[in-house]
RNA sequence: GCGCCCGUAGCUCAGCUGGAUAGAGCGGCGGAUUUCUAAUCCGCGGGUCGGGGGUUCGAAUCCCUCCGGGCGUGCCA
């Protein structure tokens, strides 16, 4: 919990004979004006403190009201009913926030909750020889977020890419390439689509006549017995894959710490396995390695292939050694699977062999997301990334050279881009992930409303105020200069904010001004719980929320025509707001833009 | 068959550790610019929170059940 949460509730906690923190927990913003700034509900503490809630809020609103202190944090407390309702005195909570900003500068919001902790992050994972589409983009983009939001609560993230480079789908490529393969369609301008193409057809192919399937999956069997030729093809097609996919990571900011497909685990697989065999976990069946579930106290739970009967590793043995490799390596605080809502069964079964072997599998968490429904590579209907990205960048493009242009000439077309990325990675962020989702190009590219370019907008205008005072009043922004850049010293933030100081907080209290501070005051504890929650989706809404406020804000007053001290503060608003949108936005993979 | 997920305004979604009169955006209609970016803002209209039952002082939120949709369910990943 943050600095201001803690200091609201600490004008009730003693009250209520409870500890700061656990009141800040409790704090909410009521829904309806009239009923206060801030309320904590007494409910949840009937139990505890073996009072009725009404007489629990009735009895620390009449002790609080008595120990209201003019210019206090806290302006009025009153009990209705169950509720303990309070008012703030807005100059104390303008000054509260930003001396928060200015304390922490361009580091506010973050924590070191984390520090000294490693995660390990598992995302996108695209499968090597086929087109990045659009479902791919889900947990790429997630995985990305939580990443960085983890990195800013202190956590040491380990990102990896957990490529599908292995299985019986590169038999199948194998094989149709031994028997269509065009050496030079592989050497042109496509040679992914060509694969995908030569994976599809052998498919198909398979699906009719078990001649095909058969031989798919003893070219598999050769790739994994070293076979020359296989592993030759195999580490062509994957450097093929790899340079494919690397312009797309471009494209989203997206980098891995690691790039370990299943076919880095090859050479994993016989440790995990003797681990499964020596702790009594796996078993023969039908011709085929298994984890019985069943047998070890898990009834419910189908059993978990390891070998098949011939021999050959699947997906899940692959991600058990994964797993094991990750704990014995670096004994991460947490790992993250984030992968499609389809794979859970797979990863309860995966969780549970964990623990069935003696580890902490407790810490490992399934980042589920529901799928873009039609996608499939094998039907050929999948949409592509790159055709997605490129329409909205063309969009972009067209839009800023429609109407006024802003952008300078030779920043066009890196604006564009980076309000089209912006528009498909917010679409894809700013809601709970568990839906499934219809594609619709139509809602992916949208500029306005509850978007990505909406933020970037907000954040461009910001940039322009900023930039504009600071050319009709050098004065000022020469006095806020260090103000939510460097973190400052205590007695620095003092010499920048109260009375007759550069800030001056008495100034900045119109009702549009509160509602943009309290949101500025919420921004730790909501990357606290965007991370807690694993859900970029928290922050998302919460960028959405503030950038309304601004707006609200920005047709409300005025900066630059101010008078001089309100010109101050109004800009040290516009300062903290600019720099939790940014970093808000750079968390989420989207560039905060200066001008568009 | 069994298991899991989803169902809130015409559409897309917030709200879901139970709590005050269920909120946004898009679309529709009507407005706002002699002053900092109209990719903005303001207003209006729009809901038996899939149906039913239960628990509770109180249910969109928890439990049961039914309906609808999706996914998964031993040799794919």
């Amino acid at each position: 919990m943050d600095a201001i949460a803690i200091r609201i509730a600490a004008a009730l906690a003693p009250h209520l004979g409870l500890e700061p923190e656990e009141v800040a927990g409790l704090l909410e913003v009521p829904r309806e004006a009239g009923r206060g700034d801030y309320a904590v509900p007494c409910f949840s503490l009937a139990r505890r403190l073996r009072r009725a809630p009404a007489q629990i809020a009735a009895e620390a609103a009449a002790a609080a009201s008595a120990a209201i202190a003019p210019g206090g944090l806290v302006r009025a407390v009153q009990a209705v009913g169950p509720y303990l309702n309070l008012w703030l005195e807005p100059a104390t909570f303008a000054e509260a926030v930003l001396s928060e900003v200015a304390l922490h500068g361009r580091q506010y919001g973050e924590s070191r909750r984390g520090a000294g902790q490693r995660v390990v992050i598992d995302y996108s994972s695209p499968n090597i020889a086929k087109r990045f589409h659009i479902g791919h983009l889900r947990s790429t983009v997630i995985g990305a977020a939580l990443v960085r939001l983890h990195r800013a609560q202190g956590y040491e993230v380990i990102g990896v890419n957990h490529l599908g480079d292995w299985g019986t789908q590169f038999g199948h490529l194998i094989a149709a390439w031994e028997r269509w393969g065009e050496e030079e369609r592989l050497a042109g301008d496509d040679p992914i689509g060509y694969l995908q193409e030569l994976y599809v057809r052998h498919n198909r192919a398979a699906a009719e006549d078990p001649a095909y399937a058969e031989r798919a999956r003893a070219a598999f069997k050769r790739l994994e017995d070293g076979d020359p030729s296989a592993r030759a093809l195999w580490s062509r097609f994957r450097e093929l894959s790899l340079r494919e996919f690397a312009r797309i990571y471009e494209l989203l900011g997206v980098e891995f710490e690691q790039i370990a497909g299943e076919s880095f685990y090859e050479d994993k697989i016989p440790h995990a396995l003797e681990l499964c065999a020596a702790r009594g976990v796996s078993e023969w069946s039908e011709g085929a390695l298994i984890i019985d579930f069943a047998r070890h106290g898990h009834p419910g739970l189908p059993p978990m292939l390891l070998r098949r009967s011939d021999g050959a590793t699947l997906y899940a043995t692959r991600d058990l050694a994964a797993a094991i490799y990750r704990f014995e390596t670096y004994d991460p605080a947490k790992i993250l699977y984030v992968i499609g809502a389809p794979q859970k069964l797979h990863l309860e079964q995966l969780f549970t062999a964990l623990r069935l072997l003696g580890f902490p599998a407790e810490r490992c968490a399934h980042v589920a997301f529901g799928h873009v429904q039609g996608m499939s590579t094998r039907e050929g209907t999948a949409i592509l990334l790159d055709e997605v990205l490129g329409r909205a960048i063309r969009l972009a493009e067209e839009r800023i050279r429609a109407g006024e242009v802003r952008v300078p000439a030779e920043q066009i077309e890196r604006t564009a881009r980076a309000v089209g990325v912006g528009a498909v990675v917010f679409a894809d962020l700013r809601h709970r992930h568990l839906k499934d989702i219809a594609f619709d190009w139509d809602r992916i590219v949208r500029f306005e409303g509850e978007t990505g370019p909406y933020l970037q907008y907000a954040h461009a205008r910001l940039c322009s105020i900023a930039e504009q005072v600071a050319a009709v009043d050098p004065e000022a922004a020469a006095a806020l200069v260090e103000f939510g850049r460097e973190p400052l010293a205590p007695a620095q933030v003092g010499a920048l904010l109260g009375a007759g100081r550069p800030i001056e907080p008495q100034l900045l209290v119109e009702p549009e001004t509160f509602a943009v501070l309290r949101l500025v005051g919420a921004y730790p504890r909501t990357l606290e719980r965007a991370a807690a929650e694993l859900e970029p989706s928290v922050l998302a809404q919460y960028l959405l929320e503030l950038a309304g406020a601004f707006s609200g804000f920005y047709h409300a007053h005025h900066v630059k025509n101010a008078e001089p001290a309100q010109r101050r503060a109004r800009l040290a608003l516009v300062h903290a707001v600019r720099h939790v949108l940014a970093h808000g936005l750079t968390l989420l993979g989207i560039e905060p833009l200066e001008r568009m």
